[in-house]
DNA sequence: TACGTTTTGCAACTCGGTTGCAGAAATCGT
DNA sequence: ACGATTTCTGCAACCGAGTTGCAAAACGTA
């Protein structure tokens, strides 16, 4: 089937998430794909996209996230960080760990690298985890 | 040698630190010993001491955490978060994990389960990490 | 006690996130 | 294609947490 090869587009992209596709909501999804390979702020898109109202990106970026089309970072800037989900299924791509690096301020997805599990105390009942390592990133430390 | 058993008082406990001691700072750290067995924020200890500025408080746990009688803990509720090193050792008490409960809000550290390690990218350096689980407590479980 | 230094309180401000509401756009049924 | 209904968008305003400049108060030191 269509594994590797066929791509589909953007509009259908949305659509298959369940999004209601609007011209500005595929103007605010090809962006993202654009211009963002690593994780970015509501800010970051703000500026890509001036012509947009913060508000309605904010609710954008909400409704892919419950699409399962992007997914939020918490990496510790005290901003909220998105990421486009690139795994082949729809489920939640969660569960991988994040590097940021403190000179540059990116924010990347190791999508294969899965959290290793930690021993709990008895009554805890996990839902999800965060597990994020600060540092400096290969460009920055090559300099 | 004084390994338990012997408690030191709070002004000592400052000064040893290297934190200058006046009576704001005892009151506040005496104040953060007494109500706050786990992480607390800015906001909690502004309601425990109404008296004290915000801004006073907010740069007390500069120099606290500076001091590493405290530690921050990002644990994703927007909000940073700071708890007392329990550690004997005035050295870093950082890398071991958090939990937090997505009903009632608390956040604790297992100081005991350090961050099990995570393969890295070749050229990625590593300064710290942040590992936090999230779920429902053994408390609002068992309700 | 008088001096220089540090800390504190106040006020104001930033920044990211969030909401209510009215107009615009998309959708639906005919 | 049309109006009616629903959803989306932009605007404006607001919120909470964090942060800063500055003058007054507290500290410590001779």
């Amino acid at each position: 089937m269509h594994k590797e090869g066929l791509k589909i587009s953007d509009e259908q992209t949305l659509d298959n998430a369940g999004v209601r596709v609007t011209a500005v909501r595929l103007l605010i999804w090809k962006t993202i794909r654009r211009d963002f390979d690593n994780a970015f702020a509501l800010a970051d898109l703000e500026s890509a996209l001036p012509t947009v109202d913060r508000s309605t990106l904010f609710r954008t970026l909400a409704v892919l996230t419950e699409a399962h089309l992007l997914h939020e970072i918490d990496d510790g800037s005290g901003s909220q960080k998105y990421c486009v989900c690139h795994l082949d299924d729809t489920r939640h791509c969660q569960g991988h760990i994040h590097l940021t690096c403190r000179v540059c301020h990116r924010t990347f997805c190791l999508t294969n690298v899965k959290i290793p599990p930690a021993p709990l105390p008895e009554g805890f009942v996990q839902e999800e985890a965060e597990y994020v390592v600060k540092g400096i990133c290969k460009d920055c430390s090559e300099k």
